[in-house]
DNA sequence: ATGACGTCCTGCCTGC
DNA sequence: TGCAGGCAGGACGTCA
């Protein structure tokens, strides 16, 4: 699934093929894909415009347009936004297809729960619900100690539902939180206030950690995730818990264990965590 | 304010 | 083989 990773390597892959380029044509295949404004009014207000830049805010995608338009996409568990010269190319799942020139930029949503939206940029908090409530990126200086503990401190959920926590924690989804808790030697299942200043330090750390050497490998495939040609990451095979329930742990050989966690599919290994 | 839980949606896996 | 049912999971709404 898409998490701050794989948006970021679709980021920067988007705006090294989009930049400068305009779109001359929308088709909707699944009107529902269309969070923001109508179906009709999205694409009258997309065609015709050019793409400025673009950017990135947690796990939601930024095509900024002339004319002070975003156009938002949010891939949620297995959107995948495929780059293709191709006119004659079918995509599998493809829910909504711009017409770039000769290229084509298909959004393919097999469980149709992503969402992209027109908005003016200005705009963007009071069309998007959440959006104004995203925390700190964990990628930026800000992100530090003081400010996780801050967040966590008084909290009794499970240090893994607040990793989740979007404002918290913005950007972080279960494969690097999972891998990051592995990574801290901290159980997912532990209290929040429970954890002492020494495991906040080495949590923030690994997080960085984890999530900048997803980046550089170009995010993490497990079942949908695709870069914009239809390649896959290289992540998954650095994966230390998540997916690898049963299987030895690559540090100390105890089996992985899976568990549930405010209903999310959670691993660790009993020995390295605590 | 917080935390637990249901809902959306559909492909895929499991079990009979 | 085929079908029914369960499951996954990010964000958000609801409820206590």
């Amino acid at each position: 699934m898409p998490e701050l990773p794989e948006v970021e390597t679709i980021r920067r892959e988007l705006h090294h093929v989009l930049t400068g380029k305009k779109i001359t044509g929308c088709f909707i295949v699944r009107p529902d894909i269309i969070g923001y404004p109508s179906p009709a009014a999205f694409c009258r207000g997309l065609t015709g415009r050019r793409i400025m830049k673009v950017d990135r805010r947690a796990k939601y995608l930024i095509l900024r347009l002339d004319g002070g338009l975003s156009l938002i996409f949010h891939l949620r568990l297995s959107g995948a936004l495929i780059y293709t010269k191709s006119q004659t190319d079918k995509i599998k799942y493809g829910r909504l297809v711009l017409r770039l020139g000769s290229n084509n930029l298909i959004f393919s949503e097999p469980r149709v729960l992503g969402r992209a939206y027109l908005i003016e940029s200005d705009n963007i908090p009071s069309c998007l619900q959440g959006f104004n409530r995203l925390g700190q990126e964990p990628l930026v200086r800000k992100f530090n100690v003081n400010y996780l503990r801050d967040r966590i401190i008084h909290r009794q959920a499970p240090i893994k539902n607040l990793m989740l926590d979007q404002s918290i924690c913005a950007g972080t989804g279960n494969i690097y939180a999972d891998e990051a808790l592995f990574r801290a030697g901290i159980k997912p299942d532990r209290r929040a206030n429970t954890l002492n200043h020494a495991e906040i330090v080495r949590l923030v750390k690994k997080l960085k950690e984890v999530l900048r050497a997803g980046i550089k490998n170009g995010g993490t495939t497990v079942s949908d995730y695709r870069r914009i040609d239809g390649r896959t990451g290289g992540f998954q095979r650095s994966l230390n818990v998540y997916g690898r329930e049963n299987k030895p742990c690559l540090v100390c050989g105890t089996a992985i264990v899976y568990i549930k966690i405010g209903n999310r599919g959670t691993r660790y290994c009993p020995s390295c965590q605590k």
